[in-house]
DNA sequence: GGCATAAAAGATATAAAACTCTTTTGTTAT
DNA sequence: ATAACAAAAGAGTTTTATATCTTTTATGCC
């Protein structure tokens, strides 16, 4: 596995692509998210149900229906998606796996470990759900392939 | 789950305890490992028995038999263990786990995420087996609790 | 040789993550 | 009201990661 869990990738890429195709208004279908970003329609169903109930994502059902997002959402941290997924760890836990990373007991890895952590999670914060819309439009970057 | 598999934390844990303890020559046994990373005898043997194979630790069968380094090892970074391990999908995968992390097809995160990953890289490159010896020997750094 | 030691190898077991399928519930439009 | 739509919920399955247990093989010592 790379750095954060497949559901955590899907959930991130999942939450760009609604960002994306609903900046002008409306609603985006579970088919053509799993379409877009390249994942298994119905595990991201369950992904997305999941950051629906946490107030991430917005849905609707019925014609029409579909996901989306409101104003707060966009300039909500991406660090938020990775918390709720994949939980705290990644941003706080030791990279040799001991117990408790603290500078009382620290492993080796500590000093220089904690400062590559430390910018994993400045970017995620710092990185905001709706700042992307431009690129993606332009095809400047990519969700998939 | 931290950066890395538990596999791979309970690898490097371990080979830098084997570095420790052999640095003055002699062998350490599975049971003095495990306990001294705090992590379970039979999988450790597990992996320690790779990374055997592999030619990363040696190993010698019965008694005054364990767990050892040869020279070259002590200098080898610690890299090959996560390589070795987890693959070197950590230091090539794109973070938002798209196909083929690329410049020309770029995700989001591409720019800042590889900026990253490469520290990851270049911590994991230039940091060998052997170099925690005397910060072990002296308790300023642990590999459990 | 015979015994003790200790890792290697093999076979399972358990749990978690990843993925699939089916049914239910709520919505909209006719 | 009913038919079509689309997500929510529930109930699996499959795969991968993690962990344990048992048997075999190699080594050193007497
Ligand atoms: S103790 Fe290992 S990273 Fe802090
Ligand atoms: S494409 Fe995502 S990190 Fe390079």
């Amino acid at each position: 596995m790379g750095v954060f869990s497949k559901t955590c990738e899907y959930a991130m890429r999942a939450v760009f692509f609604i960002a994306h195709k609903t900046a002008p208004g409306g609603r985006v279908g579970i088919k053509e998210i799993a379409n877009g970003i390249d994942s298994p329609e119905h595990f991201l169903a369950k992904i997305l149900q999941d950051l629906s109930r946490r107030g991430i994502v917005r849905s609707a059902k019925g014609p029409n229906g579909g996901f989306y997002l409101d104003e707060s959402a966009l300039k909500r941290p991406l660090s938020d998606i990775v918390e709720a997924v994949d939980g705290k760890g990644i941003f706080l836990g030791c990279g040799l796996g001991i117990k408790q990373c603290s500078e009382i007991n620290p492993c080796p890895l500590h000093h220089e470990f904690k400062a590559i952590r430390n910018q994993i999670h400045h970017m995620m914060y710092k990185t905001t759900i709706g700042e992307f819309n431009e690129d993606l439009d332009l095809g400047i970057t990519a969700l998939k392939k």
